[in-house]
DNA sequence: ATCGACGATGTTTACGTCAACATCTGCTCG
DNA sequence: CGAGCAGATGTTGACGTAAACATCGTCGAT
């Protein structure tokens, strides 16, 4: 029978605040702020009964107050296109795990289309949350794009692109990981490499292309065109019924597992033996990629590591002001499993 | 040279609030706040010059401030564990879509471990936030635990949930989907069909598995002890193992695709043919189940589904009061490709 | 013993918005 | 031609918190 606040029909009773638990406990309300921020210049025999009052009462700290009062929300703000990619889901799992362990919560605007009409709107909706910092992890040209206005002092922090020097950029090194797959199969001794690159629109994708080319170069090696896909199965299939009809390709690296995965299956659909007849490598390692058939050898990337260094940057920038510390790119390993092995004897 | 107030070195200048707008364009900044929301009992031309004003200034509402003032948000909470599991990731990825487009903001927090503990320290969290409302995504046997405070008074949404009476669930029909695949095996001609479960903590797992037993029972066969996975495809793999070496096996329901998958590796690497020796049947319809080898026969699930309806439920909870309208499963759908064929004469 | 410093606690006020109420203008109607 | 009314606009205060400042008591140094 401590409740005597009333119940107002069918909605929620006020919850309790400062004042209500100042008074419980016989103190000023600004002891109960003292105590609910953890300062030191508090009696211990306040403190407790002030505790004691919060349990009590069921008191929770109002967020809407004190974001008015301190002009802090503790809380950051991402946007991102569509989750449905693993990649962008892997990181959004990290960076919430990451957020929630520093206090802070994290409100996820998606972008449903890749238009710099959608970025703008969400930055803005955004922006109206009052949010601390901001993580985008939109492809840079979009993002640069006159109709995107980007937030104005307030802490950002970009994962996947690349153009823009002003903001802290924290991504997988794609360039050493497309490096590692093309090397892997000059090593094992194909005379060429063929790549199913991402769409032109994603950075990842470009640096992959331009790494795998790279790497052939160095090596003697002029770079056949690319086969270009979407990062679907469905146009790893497609192109991989082009593929199997062309012999003399005999190693091929896609830049994301899903397309290599069509690709295994219209191999396996033409009769063309992996990796007896033709190698392949992907990108991601997908934690499908060991029981593809064959287990895929891909490039391991490490969405968790992403996540944690974006949040280490922003909450820096947000508690310690802006840094313009360079971010070193977050190196991948090789998987090798069983889609490769050297050529075909001829 | 319009801008007056004061930069303060490597920090935001302070956003302009109504008293600003309503300083610049000559009025009071209560006829800034009947513009801002819309109100008609305003001049045409006093409107006009307060929205050029706050054109001119950027102004943004302040929502703590509104939050304050009105005890809502306009923010929606939800709580789920790891994003990583394709269900959850495509659920996320629709409510955060819907509820943008209901002008509401979500924020996420994350479940690390499926412990009471940690949902109740994650409800605390979101009820901090000042959500208007819940979803909670959490098998509902923890949430049910006496250390979980549901919040008072908060409308809540429950997905993949489900003894709890007194909110509203929002769900694919497992039961219906787990009947469809087995039944489907059973019209194949297969004389039984073994189940690969979810987790005992999973309750989709559970009613899947009680409805493949269910569709058994009702065919006049007793059903087969079940195997039991973790959902990954590394278990998949394991079982696969053991079920390869068991020529009276035919047929196989596993309670999602990416255990499909693990079988599907195992079966391969012990030479039983799919689906001529034995056929499989996943749940899910991941994006790429239409490309494993062979492509695998499966239960669709409509995700955006869930996360329309999910929204929809509770946006007219949080508008319209606590409703006790009992919602309809969503049905799902078999989708038959090449995994499943008619058992191996003898 | 006295003064000053410091620690504990209380009081006041501002943050930005919006509901409620107050005021003012111009116009209609008898 | 004045009372009354409607619509436009202004003023005040409250939401819950925390910074800034004020007050009070205690204790140590001289």
């Amino acid at each position: 029978m401590t409740d005597t606040t009333q119940q107002a029909p069918g909605r929620a009773r006020r919850a309790p605040s400062m004042a209500d638990v100042a008074a419980h406990a016989g103190v000023s309300s600004q002891t109960v702020s003292r105590v609910a921020n953890g300062l030191t210049n508090v009696d211990d025999g306040t403190r407790d009964r002030v505790l004691e009052s919060m349990t009590e009462l069921g008191y929770r700290p109002n967020k809407a107050a004190r974001a008015l009062r301190s002009g802090r929300t503790r809380s950051i703000g991402i946007t991102m296109f569509t989750l449905s990619s693993y990649g962008n889901m892997r990181t959004l799992d990290a960076i919430t795990v990451q957020a929630a362990r520093a206090g802070y919560s994290v409100t996820v605007v998606p972008v449903e289309y890749p238009t710099q009409r959608d970025v703008a709107v969400a930055l803005d909706r955004l922006r109206e949350q009052d949010v601390d910092g901001l993580i985008i992890v939109i492809e840079s040209h979009i993002v640069d794009g006159a109709d995107v206005e980007l937030p104005v002092g307030l802490p950002v922090v970009v994962i996947d692109s690349a153009t823009r020097t002003d903001y802290p950029v924290v991504d997988n090194d794609q360039a050493q990981g497309a490096a590692l797959a093309t090397q892997h199969l000059l090593e094992l001794g194909h005379s060429g490499v063929w790549h199913i690159a991402g769409p032109r629109t994603s950075y990842s994708a470009a640096r992959r292309e331009q790494s795998w080319g790279d790497t052939l170069r160095a090596a003697g090696i002029t770079p056949p065109p690319v086969f270009r896909g979407d990062w679907s199965t469905a146009s790893g299939y497609e192109i991989g019924l082009q593929i199997a009809e062309r012999p003399e390709i005999t190693a091929v690296f896609a830049s994301n597992d899903q397309m290599a995965l069509g690709l295994l299956r219209a191999l396996h659909e033409r009769g063309r033996a992996v990796p007896a007849s033709i190698s392949v490598v992907g990108f991601d390692d997908m934690p499908e990629s060991d029981s593809f058939w064959p287990p895929l050898t891909t490039v391991h990337q490490d969405f968790d590591e992403i996540g944690r260094r974006a949040i280490t940057t922003l909450l820096r920038e947000i508690e310690e002001g802006p840094s313009l510390s360079t971010q070193p790119l977050t190196p991948t390993r090789l998987v090798v499993r069983a889609s490769t092995a050297p050529p075909p004897a001829r």
